[in-house]
DNA sequence: GAATCCCTTGTGGTTTATCACAAGGGATAG
DNA sequence: CTATCCCTTGTGATAAACCACAAGGGATTC
């Protein structure tokens, strides 16, 4: 069983109740970081000192830093995470529940688990922790109906990139300018308009309207 | 100082931590409920026997409610408590940060603090214990700065209505139609175009994609 | 090299959104 | 009562979104 595990975590309401329930189920040293920065921080120190963590359970949403952290979001302390101790288990437990963003954790990040606060969010971290101890991934209900929807269609950068500029306004013809202008590939407004329209079947929508509300909806466009 | 509090909170990794802080602070009787109509529940009861509560920390966010509840959100919550018992008092304690939706509680639903869960939520949490319990209103920073920003825009039912048509992918055509045939005035289309361009103005949208993504962020139509 | 496929782009046409101008009607102040 | 204001609705024009068809070009296959 983990020897060492850090949790990172920035409400400090949360806090008690995680670590007590981790430190009573796994009787390992439980560590908490309330910032993302302070999180690699630690992780980094313990990889010198030989005394590294085993696990790192941690939320997705941290406060905005008014001291200027670096790192804000979870998706960020994880890359970096997992560049300086690639071999560091990881769970994420956390209130997002947004398919497309689960999925994206997976595929992308390699986690290996993730928890829905809720209602029994302790009870499944226990048994998130259980599950990753003996090397298999975790999911909780929601999260594995997320991996199971198979209409979980992911946005490439070039359709995240085109959905972001028409929620600011952009009109086709000047989606079309801003690709020429960066250099990005197709860029003709006919392009951009068949893009957009294969999106809105892909979606079900009628209008760009409905689909920029419904990708929105879905957290694709963050 | 109050003698009686009730937590509404549906996160078990929240409950401990809040309810140790709130006792240690406040020495009251401190109870918990899991679920929204357990609340109400609980509320009822305490005033059939004469021992009312002082005070409601609710959250608003709770767990869909696999046996049915009745009541889903912390807004219905907060509104059915304060029919059966007008002058308990309540701070809503959650991580819903949105100008627009901390603004309607407090017009609308007239609670007595605002509390959001983040680095410093507990703190602030029994600072607002004190101000309420000193009939006073307490709103901590993030809430604070919601209720001093002068352009929240607060939309009524009918612009609600029209923009979660608009959303649902209904021509302007469409919605004139919808608002005919549910008795709903205005409702010439020209009428319902004149609104949506208010709209657009109001929110310096340039389109009613904008516009809409505008409202969405802000948590207007929920 | 020719046939084929797929992606990109162009053209032109229809529908919808957006906008300017104005007529009618109810409410209100004097 | 009348002048005025505001809200609603209508008309018609322009811009943008939406859509169908097809040409050109690169890659692949045989």
């Amino acid at each position: 069983m983990f020897a060492k595990i850090l949790i990172a975590e920035d409400e400090d309401s949360d806090n008690l109740g995680i670590v007590s329930a981790v430190s009573d189920y796994t009787k390992a040293t439980v560590d908490t970081a309330q910032f993302c920065d302070k999180t690699l921080l630690k992780i980094r120190e313990a990889l010198q000192k030989n005394t590294p963590y085993d696990l790192l359970i941690s939320d997705l949403s941290f406060a905005l830093d008014y001291k200027k952290n670096k790192i804000t979001t979870g998706k960020e302390l994880i890359e970096k995470v997992k560049t300086i101790q690639p071999d560091i288990k990881i769970i994420v437990f956390t209130g997002e529940k947004k398919p497309a963003i689960i999925k994206s954790f997976f595929t992308n990040h390699k986690i290996d688990g993730y928890v829905c606060k809720g209602l029994y969010g302790l009870t499944q971290l226990v048994q998130a922790i259980t599950a990753v101890d003996q090397d298999n991934i975790y999911t909780c209900p929601i999260s594995k109906d997320a991996l199971h929807q198979k209409n979980v269609l992911q946005l490439d950068q070039y359709e995240i990139k085109i959905l972001k500029l028409l929620v600011q306004g952009y009109k086709h013809e000047e989606i079309s300018q801003y690709l020429v202008e960066n250099d990005i590939e197709p860029n003709s407004k006919r392009s951009v308009e068949d893009r957009i329209r294969k999106l809105r079947d892909d979606f079900n929508a009628k209008n760009n309207v409905q689909l920029t509300y419904i990708v929105n909806q879905l957290g694709l466009i963050d």
